[in-house]
This record gives structure tokens, sequence and C-alpha cells, in this order.
DNA sequence: ATGGGCACCTGGCTGC
DNA sequence: TGCAGCCAGGTGCCCA
């Protein structure tokens, strides 16, 4: 599921439910997540007061009290806010039951995402620690892009879903950001011309940009923490779009897979 | 250091 | 109707 904008999505939605309010009981349905819930997690975080709802990558982070707890969505988890006693349905993994009477629910049928705690600075986690800069941020400009990516030989797609390149940008807004900078996805990274990895980096945070305020992409089953889907699907000028036509000159939109992951691109548009 | 491939899961859709 | 096969918003890890 879920990239940059959906993340951001979800933070702002469930932010002024949570911030501030203090976790008065943690359920723990389902241990299995990507990494495992220790035993131990409802106990940590009960009682504790949520601080702080920041972002970084695709990663929520809950500072509390005495440390905080990481989630990442995965593919297919969402975060609702719910009342308390709304019964918990298929994959509602974890709830956060709020002093509000309000609970946060972790809903993720393939459990890709994750739920973890630390008790030290989030951002030296090791999951965090060795992430990209943010694409919305100043630090991602061209000078950067062309200096991380000099020399290397895989593909400008690849390189932009690679975290440590740049955090945020997955299978959709990586095909998108592509078609917008006119950049062929197959092309190696390192042989960009300067001006293109401008108009990458311009384009990139155009699209996130839009995506945000579009409340996020919902292809099939994301939602925000309201129920509500993201509108940003009719604005999607390439990805999933095979076979038809380019809505700026025409010519199918082809498509191929790379690294395992569908691509697609407008053989008119893009070079 | 870099790149490629696999693994982790469930559910929905397609086609026989 | 049933079922096999394929595909899906991610990413850490292992290997060459």
């Amino acid at each position: 599921m879920p990239e940059l904008p959906e993340v951001e999505t979800t933070r702002r939605g469930i932010a002024p439910a949570v911030v501030g309010r203090t976790i008065a009981r943690a359920v723990v349905r389902e241990r299995r997540l990507r990494w495992r819930i220790p035993t131990n997690f409802e106990r940590t975080i009960e009682g504790q007061t949520v601080r702080d709802l920041r972002r970084r990558g695709k990663y929520l982070i809950f500072d509390c009290d005495r440390g905080a707890m990481l989630l990442h969505l995965g593919m297919s988890g969402s975060l609702r806010l719910l009342t308390s006693d709304t019964p918990a349905l298929a994959h509602d993994h974890v709830d956060l039951v709020l002093d509000t009477a309000q609970c946060l629910r972790f809903n993720d049928p393939r459990r890709f995402g994750s739920v973890l705690w630390t008790d030290s600075d989030p951002l030296a986690h090791p999951l965090l620690a060795a992430l990209g800069p943010e694409p919305l941020s100043d630090e991602f400009d061209a000078d950067y892009l062309a200096r991380v990516l000099k020399g290397r030989s895989i593909a400008i797609k690849q390189a932009l879903m690679n975290s440590q390149v740049v955090v945020g940008v997955g299978n959709i807004y990586a095909s998108e950001a592509l078609f917008r900078a006119h950049i062929r996805p197959r092309r190696a990274a390192g042989r960009l011309r300067h001006d293109e990895a401008a108009a990458l980096v311009k384009a990139i945070k155009a699209v996130l940009q839009d995506a945000i305020r579009a409340g996020g992409t919902t292809l099939r089953d994301y939602i925000d923490p309201h129920g509500r889907p993201g509108y940003f699907k009719r604005k999607l000028y390439v990805y999933e779009r095979a076979g038809e036509p380019c809505f700026v000159c025409g010519t199918p939109i082809k498509h191929f897979v790379q690294g395992q992951r569908s691509t697609y691109f407008c053989p008119t548009c893009q070079r």
C-alpha cells in the first residue's frame, strides 16, 4: 500500500487525536508481523503519553515519555481511529486504547508492517539510521541526487526506490515522477545529466505534494484513519495504465517488470 | 560497495 | 463452482 503520501496522510489524520493523549491500554492480537512484537510491549507502552507524532520515510514515530513506538504500514497496513468498543475484525492486529476512549487500530492483512519499541532516540534505530534524505526537504536537491547516483549502473527507477538514496518513493510515485521528468525508467542512474537530475528532483517533490493534497492514492485497499480512500488515483499518468493512451501524447503506455516490480512509462514522452 | 534475487504474507482476480 | 496461478502502495537480508 502506502508510500510517503499515504503515510503522511495517516499521520495528519491521527495526530490531533493522539498527540498529548495517554495510552490507557494496548491490545495485541497478532504478534507475528514483519518483526515479532515482544510480549512486554503492552506493559512498556501502557501509561505513557504520546508527546509527538513524526514521520521518517514511511515510518511513523510515536514519541512517548520513555521511548518511542515505530510503526510501518508495509504493503497492506492501515491505521484507523475508532471508538474503543468497535469490534475487532480480521487482521486487526494491534489496538492502542487512549484515555479519550478512542482507539487507534492497526490492521494489516499481509503482515508486512511492523510495530517496534525503542527506549532511545528513534532516529538512531538501526532501521532508521541509514535512511536517505526526506524528498520534501531542502537537503534533497539536484546536486545531492547527482552526487549519490554518480557511477551507479542501476536503473534510475530502482535507484529512486532505494531508501538509502531517498525515502518515501515507492512503486507508484517512482513511475509517476519519471513520467513527469520525461526520463525512461531503465536509464542508468549514473548517466543522468545534471538538468535531468534537477527535473527529477522537482518531479518527485511535486508528485508527492500533489498526492498528499489528494489524501494519497487508493488502488485497492488503502484507507485513511477516518476510513476514507485517497483521491490521487485519478491523477496518475502511467501507473496501472498499460495499453491506455498517454494523457499528453496519446501513445499507449508501456509496462514491464523491473526488479520484480511493475514499471509503467510513455515511450514517446520519456527519453 | 553494488546489484540482484528471495523472503515474508493474505486476498482478489483471471482463466481453465 | 473450484482451484491453480498470478499479482499487489515494502524492504531487510543474503549472496555473487
